[in-house]
RNA sequence: GGUCGCUUAGCUCAGUUGGUUAGAGUACUAGCAUGACACGCUAGGGGUCACAGGUUCGAAUCCUGUAGCGACCA
C-alpha cells in the first residue's frame, strides 16, 4: 500500500527533501561529451553588492525552466552559475560601511587592506546569493561556479587585454570624469547626488580682437574656469553675433586669444546673452562641443587636489574657490565684470566625501569601437553584423534595434576605473630618464634613445625567459614606455624590475624628468658635444594603478567560464552557448560587449539567442531597486507561498511586454493580515507600522541590514503568487485522489481507437497541450507555458476528465482502463510541470512511483528515480482527434446550460432535473451515448433527446447552434425575473444579429472577405436568428 | 532632448498574419461541507480595448496625432 499523501501540498517539506536528493544525484552537472547535443547557458552573474530580489528570481527561474526542459529532451544541459565582482558598486558599499563603522577612508587603510576587506564582503554575499539560487531550485552546475575575479576569469581578462593592446584596439586617451577632489578619485554618475545650492551667476565680457569697443558678453556660475576657456560660442542663426563668428577675443586674465565659434547644440540664443564660454576640460557640454570643434583645443587648469595648476598663470596653487574670488576681483578691476545675481544652482556632490564634484579631464584607457584603418570592420561593426545576419537572435525581436542603435554610434569604450577592486590593468609604464649631454640634433638623438630603451626592456624580458610574443612594448609620446603582457611570468619579471634600481650613474642626471622636458632643460643642449655611451635609464617602472571596468570581465563570461584561453573540452563542447536570458537594461552594457569579445577571442558569437524578459515594477509602476527599498526578497515569497508558486508566478508574468506590476503587501507577523505597501514607505522611511486588523506594531519588509530586536519584521507578499500556490495544491490533490483509486493497477499498452470517448478526448487534449507547451518553450513564450499547463490540468483534466472517470472507477469492467489513462495522463502532466514546478513535480513523481511504477503512453515503461532526468513527453500526432473534442465540447455546453438553470433558480444540488434536448438525429445519438456523463455532471434525472422533442410547460430553455435544451422546472420559475433576464439576453443577440446582417449585406464584404469568414458569418446569422426566435417565444410564454 | 515601449474588467495580465458575441486569474455576488482539493466546487454580474483622426468590406490589432506612464541613451 503506497504512502498516503497529506491533505495539502507542503512546499517546505518538498524543498528540503528534493534539494538534498538532487545534490546527491548532481542533477545540474554535465561533462563535455561530443556524442551528446549540448545546450548551455551562462548565468548573467548577479553582483555581490547585495542579496537577490524578485527580478533575479525571474531571470533565474526562466533559465532554469529552459535548462530543465532541455535536459529532459536529452540535451547535455549545462548552466554555469556565478557572481560578478561589480567594481565600483561593491567597493563603494564596503567603503561606505567602513567609514560608518570606523571613520576611515580607503586611503587610511591602503590598497591591500581595502581589497582584503572587500574580499571578505564578497565571500559573505556570494554565499548568500548562491544560497538564494539554490533555494529557487536552480539546477545549475554548482561544480563549475565562477566569480568574475577568480583566477580563471583573471587569466581571460589579461589575455584579452593583451591581445587587444597588441592588435591596436586599446589605446590611452582623455575623458571628462566626475572628480572628487578630496578622495582624489573619479566617481561614477550613480555615486553622486545633485542638490540645489546657493551660488552666483556672474556676467563678464571679453574684448573682441581688432574691433575696439566691441565686446562679447556671457554668464557663468564658475568664473575660475575662464582660465581654461578655449572659445566662446554662439548659435549659428543668432543675428546678433553672425558677424563676429570667426573673430578672436582675448581672455583678459591670462591674455590668451580664443576664437568665437558657432555651435547650435551648445549655445541657446533664447537664454541670457545667447553666448557661452567654452571650457572643454571642465564641463561636459563644453567637452561635447570640443568633440565637434576640436580645433579650439582644451586646457586643464586643475590639479587632482582641486587647486589651480600652472596653466592658471598667477592663480596657480590657489584652491578652486579662492581662485574664483580672485578671478572675479581681477575682472572687476580690469573693467570686464558686468554683474552678478544670486541663484540656486544644481550641483553634483560626491556621495562619500560630500564635496562638490569637479568635471575633470583625465587619462583613461579605451577600447576602440570604430572601424579599422585598413577598412575592415571594427569591434562594433562585427557585433552589429552578428545580429543583422541572424547569428544572434533577439526575443522579442524589437530589442535588436536598441542593440544596433547603440553599437551604431561606435563610441570608444572607456575601460579604466580609478578603483582598487577589480582586474588591474596589465600594463607597466616606465619613463625614459635622461642624463648627460646630448650632442646631435634633437630628433635623431631622441629616436636613438627611444629605440635603445625599447631594446633594453626587451632584452631584459628575453633574458628572463619570456617569449617576444608574450609582451608588447609601446612608446607613448617622447618618454613613456608601456609594456603590456598577459603571462604571469612576465608580470613577475616586471614586478622585479620595478624594484630594480639602475646602478649606472650618468653625467648630469636630471632626475625625475621625462626625456623631452629634460632635453630641453639641459643647458647648452644645442651645442652639446659628447656622445655618451649610455645617457638614459628607466625610472618609475610600475604597473598601471587603475582597474578595468567590470563589464570588461563580464564581457568574457561566456567563454572565460569554460576556461578560455585554454582550449578546454568544455569550451569546445558548450561554446557558443544556446541562449542568454537577461533584462533589457543591460543590452548595451553587457550583451553587446559579450558579442564583441566573443567574436574577437573565439571567432564566434557567445550565444545563439538572447531572451530579454519583463522587468518587474512595484505596484506604483516603479522599478524595484535596493536604494528605493521596494525590492521583494524571493525568500519571503518562498516562505509564504512555496518555491513552486514563486516560479509559477515568475513564468506566468514573462510575457512579451516590457513591464509587469507587482503590488506588494506586508504580511503582519502577528495575524498574517495583508497590509498594502504604500509609496511613502519607500526608501525605508517607515520603520514601524501598526496592523489595521490586530493593532499590533511591526516593521515593514525591506532590505534592512539587521533584525530589529524590538519589532518583528513583516514578510512581503503579493496575491500574484496565489495562483501558483493554488495550482500546486490542486495538482497535489488530483494526484492524491488518483492514487487513492489505483488499487489493483496493472499497466498495459494504450491504443486510442479501442478506448471510450472520454479517454480519447483527454488523450487528444493532452497531445495538443504537450505540443503547445513544447512550441511555447521553443519560442521563449514562457507565459503561454503556464497557461497551457494550468488550463489543461485544471480545467480539463481535473474539472472534466476526473469527474467523468469517477463512474468507471467503481465499475469493475472499466476500472483497469481508467486507471491506466489516469496514471498515464498524470505522468505526462508531472513531466510537463517539472521545468516550472520542480519540487511539486518530484513529489508527485515519487508518489506515483510507489503506486504505479510502470506507466506512461503509448507503451508503459518503468519510471525513473527522478522526474528531473526523465524524458520530455511526446505523443503520436494521430492521437489528436477533433471529432472527439467537438463531441465533448457539445456535451460540456449542455451540462453548463443545465447547471446554469439550477443555479439561477436556486435548485438544490441534490434535486435531479428533468432535461429534454431537441436536436438532429446525429447529435441525439451522441448525447444518448454520453447520457451517463450528462446525468452525472449536471445532476439530471430524466434525460430525453431526439429531433422531435417539444418544450414542456414551465421549462427553462436555451438554444445553441446544435441543439435546444429544455429544463423542466415545475413551479420553480419566477416569471418576472426570468423575463427580465431573457430580455437582456435578447437585446444582446439582436445587436449581434444586426452587426452580422450589416456585414453580409455589404457587397464589398461578400466580394472581398475570405470564403471561410463569410461562411462563418452566415452560420452565425442562422444561429442568432434561431436563438432570437426561441427567446421571443419563451418570453411570450412566460408573460402569458 | 533622442530612441524603444506601454495604456484592454476594481486589480494583475493574455489576446498569434486585422475576421464568430474581447478572454484568464484575482476581487465581487449567489449557492454548496458533493468520499481529492475551501489553496475547493457550481454558476453569475463586470469592459465605448487611454483619447482624437485615418486606412480597410471589417480595427483592441495597421497608420498619424494627443495625453499619461516606463526604460535606455545624451
Amino acid at each position: 500500500m503506497p504512502t498516503e499523501m497529506a491533505k495539502a501540498y507542503d512546499p517546505k517539506e518538498a524543498q528540503t527533501k528534493w534539494l538534498a536528493y538532487w545534490d546527491e544525484l548532481a542533477v545540474g552537472h554535465a561533462e563535455a561529451d561530443p556524442s551528446k547535443k549540448p545546450f548551455s547557458i551562462v548565468i548573467p552573474p548577479p553582483n555581490v553588492t547585495g542579496a537577490l530580489h524578485l527580478g533575479h528570481a525571474l531571470n533565474n527561474t526562466l533559465q532554469d525552466v529552459l535548462i530543465r526542459w532541455r535536459r529532459m529532451q536529452g540535451y547535455n544541459a549545462e548552466w554555469i552559475p556565478g557572481t560578478d565582482h561589480a567594481g565600483i558598486a561593491t567597493q563603494s558599499v564596503v567603503e561606505k560601511r567602513i567609514f560608518q563603522e570606523e571613520k576611515k577612508t580607503r586611503h587610511d587603510l591602503g590598497r591591500e587592506e581595502l581589497v582584503g576587506r572587500i574580499w571578505k564582503w564578497k565571500e559573505q554575499y556570494e554565499k548568500r546569493i548562491l544560497g538564494q539560487l539554490r533555494e529557487l531550485g536552480a539546477s545549475a552546475d554548482w561544480q563549475r561556479t565562477r566569480f568574475t575575479l577568480d583566477p580563471m576569469c583573471a587569466k581571460a581578462v589579461r589575455e584579452t587585454f593583451f591581445r587587444m593592446f597588441r592588435d591596436g584596439y586599446i589605446y590611452r586617451g582623455k575623458r571628462l570624469v566626475n572628480w572628487d577632489t578630496q578622495l582624489q578619485t573619479s566617481v561614477s554618475d550613480d555615486e553622486t547626488t545633485t542638490e540645489d545650492t546657493n551660488g552666483g551667476f556672474w556676467t563678464f565680457k571679453y574684448p573682441v580682437k581688432g574691433m575696439p569697443d566691441t565686446f562679447i558678453r556671457f554668464s557663468t556660475t564658475r568664473p575660475e574656469t575662464m582660465l581654461g576657456d578655449t572659445a566662446v560660442c554662439v548659435h549659428p542663426s543668432d543675428e546678433r553675433y553672425k558677424a563676429l563668428v570667426g573673430k578672436m577675443v582675448t581672455i583678459p586674465l591670462v591674455g590668451r586669444e580664443i576664437p568665437i565659434i558657432a555651435d547650435a547644440l551648445l549655445a541657446d540664443p533664447t537664454l541670457g546673452t545667447g553666448c557661452v564660454k567654452v571650457t572643454p576640460a571642465h564641463d561636459p557640454n563644453d567637452y561635447a562641443c570640443w568633440t565637434r570643434n576640436p580645433q579650439i583645443g582644451m586646457i586643464n587648469i586643475l590639479n587632482p587636489d582641486g587647486t589651480i595648476n600652472s596653466e592658471g598663470g598667477k592663480y596657480a596653487g590657489l584652491d578652486r574657490f579662492k581662485a574664483r574670488e580672485a578671478v572675479v576681483a581681477a575682472m572687476e578691476e580690469l573693467g570686464f565684470f558686468e554683474g552678478k545675481e544670486d541663484r540656486k544652482i544644481p550641483l553634483k556632490y560626491s556621495d562619500r566625501s560630500k564635496t562638490i564634484i569637479e568635471p575633470l579631464l583625465s587619462d583613461q584607457w579605451f577600447v576602440k569601437m570604430t572601424d579599422r584603418d585598413d577598412g575592415k570592420p571594427g569591434l562594433a561593426q562585427m557585433a552589429m553584423d552578428a545580429v543583422t545576419d541572424g547569428r544572434v537572435k533577439f526575443f522579442p525581436e524589437r530589442y535588436a534595434s536598441s542593440y544596433l542603435d547603440w553599437l551604431g554610434e561606435k563610441r570608444d569604450w572607456c575601460v579604466s576605473r580609478q578603483l582598487w577592486w577589480g582586474h588591474r590593468i596589465p600594463v607597466w609604464t616606465a619613463m625614459i630618464q635622461v642624463g648627460g649631454i646630448v650632442d646631435d640634433d634633437y630628433e635623431a638623438k631622441l629616436k636613438k634613445i627611444q629605440q635603445s630603451a625599447i631594446a633594453e626592456l626587451s632584452d631584459f624580458l628575453t633574458a628572463t625567459g619570456i617569449s617576444s610574443s608574450d609582451y608588447v612594448i609601446e612608446l607613448d609620446g617622447e618618454a613613456t614606455l608601456r609594456c603590456c603582457t598577459a603571462t604571469e611570468k612576465a608580470e613577475k619579471a616586471l614586478q622585479a624590475l620595478q624594484s630594480y634600481k639602475e646602478s649606472c650613474l650618468f653625467e648630469k642626471v636630471v632626475p625625475g624628468k621625462p626625456i623631452g622636458q629634460a632635453l630641453r632643460e639641459v643647458p647648452g643642449f644645442e651645442m652639446a658635444t659628447s656622445a655618451a655611451a649610455k645617457i638614459w635609464s628607466f625610472s618609475d617602472l610600475k604597473q598601471d594603478s587603475d582597474v578595468l571596468d567590470t563589464w570588461f570581465s563580464s564581457a568574457l563570461w561566456p567563454h572565460s567560464t569554460f576556461g578560455w584561453p585554454e582550449p578546454t573540452p568544455e569550451l569546445k563542447h558548450f561554446y557558443p552557448t544556446s541562449v542568454l536570458v537577461t533584462s533589457r537594461d543591460i543590452i548595451t552594457l553587457w550583451v553587446a560587449r559579450m558579442v564583441m569579445t566573443g567574436l574577437y577571442n573565439m571567432g564566434d558569437v557567445p550565444f545563439r539567442n538572447v531572451y530579454v524578459h519583463t522587468k518587474i515594477l512595484d505596484g506604483f509602476g516603479e522599478g524595484m531597486s535596493k536604494s528605493k527599498g521596494n525590492g521583494v526578497d524571493p525568500l519571503d515569497i518562498i516562505e509564504l507561498y512555496g518555491t513552486d508558486a514563486l516560479r509559477f508566478g515568475m513564468v506566468a508574468l514573462a510575457t512579451e511586454t516590457q513591464d509587469s506590476r507587482m503590488p506588494v503587501v506586508n504580511i503582519c507577523p502577528h495575524c498574517s493580515a495583508g497590509v498594502p505597501v504604500k509609496q511613502e514607505h519607500m526608501y525605508m522611511r517607515t520603520k514601524k507600522l501598526t496592523c489595521p486588523s490586530c493593532k499590533k506594531p511591526f516593521r515593514p519588509g525591506g532590505p534592512w541590514l539587521a533584525e530589529d530586536p524590538e519589532l518583528p519584521t513583516a514578510k512581503q507578499g503579493s496575491d500574484r503568487f496565489e495562483m501558483g500556490r493554488n495550482f500546486a495544491n490542486k495538482l497535489w490533490n488530483a494526484t492524491r485522489f488518483i492514487l487513492m483509486n489505483l488499487e489493483g493497477y496493472t499497466p498495459a499498452a494504450i491504443s486510442p481507437e479501442s478506448l471510450p470517448i472520454e479517454d480519447r478526448w483527454i488523450l487528444s487534449r493532452l497531445v495538443t497541450t504537450a505540443n503547445a507547451i513544447t512550441e511555447s518553450l521553443d519560442g521563449f513564450r514562457f507565459s503561454e507555458v503556464t497557461k497551457h499547463l494550468y488550463d489543461f490540468s485544471w480545467s480539463e483534466f481535473c474539472d472534466w476528465y476526473i469527474e467523468m472517470a469517477k463512474g468507471r472507477m467503481k465499475d469493475p469492467a472499466g476500472r483497469a482502463g481508467v486507471q491506466q489513462v489516469l496514471a498515464g495522463v498524470l505522468d505526462a502532466i508531472v513531466r510537463l510541470a517539472q521545468p516550472v514546478m520542480p519540487f511539486l513535480a518530484e513529489s508527485l513523481w515519487q508518489s506515483l512511483n510507489e503506486a504505479a511504477p510502470v506507466r506512461g503512453f503509448p507503451e508503459p515503461t518503468k519510471a525513473g528515480n527522478t522526474v528531473t532526468q526523465t524524458a520530455w513527453p511526446t505523443f503520436p500526432a494521430m492521437w489528436q482527434d477533433t471529432g472527439m473534442e467537438t463531441r465533448i465540447a457539445r456535451m460540456q455546453e449542455l451540462v453548463r446550460i443545465v447547471r446554469d438553470v439550477r443555479n439561477r433558480y436556486m435548485v438544490d444540488g441534490k434535486t435531479a432535473l428533468n432535461v429534454s434536448v431537441k436536436c438532429g438525429a446525429e447529435v441525439a445519438k451522441d448525447f444518448e451515448a454520453l447520457k451517463p456523463f450528462i446525468t452525472l455532471l449536471a445532476g439530471v434525472g430524466e434525460f430525453k433527446t431526439s429531433p422531435d422533442q417539444v418544450k414542456p410547460k414551465q421549462a427553462a430553455s436555451q438554444v445553441t447552434a446544435d441543439f435546444e435544451c429544455y429544463v423542466s422546472l415545475e413551479g420553480l420559475i419566477d416569471p418576472a425575473a426570468e423575463v427580465k433576464r431573457l430580455e437582456k439576453q435578447l437585446a444582446d443577440k439582436v445587436k449581434s444579429l444586426e452587426g452580422t446582417e450589416k456585414k453580409l449585406n455589404n457587397a464589398d464584404f461578400v466580394k472581398r472577405a475570405p470564403e471561410s469568414v463569410i461562411t462563418e458569418q452566415r452560420e452565425l446569422l442562422a444561429d442568432l436568428t434561431k436563438q432570437i426566435a426561441s427567446l421571443k417565444e419563451t418570453i411570450a410564454e412566460l408573460k402569458s
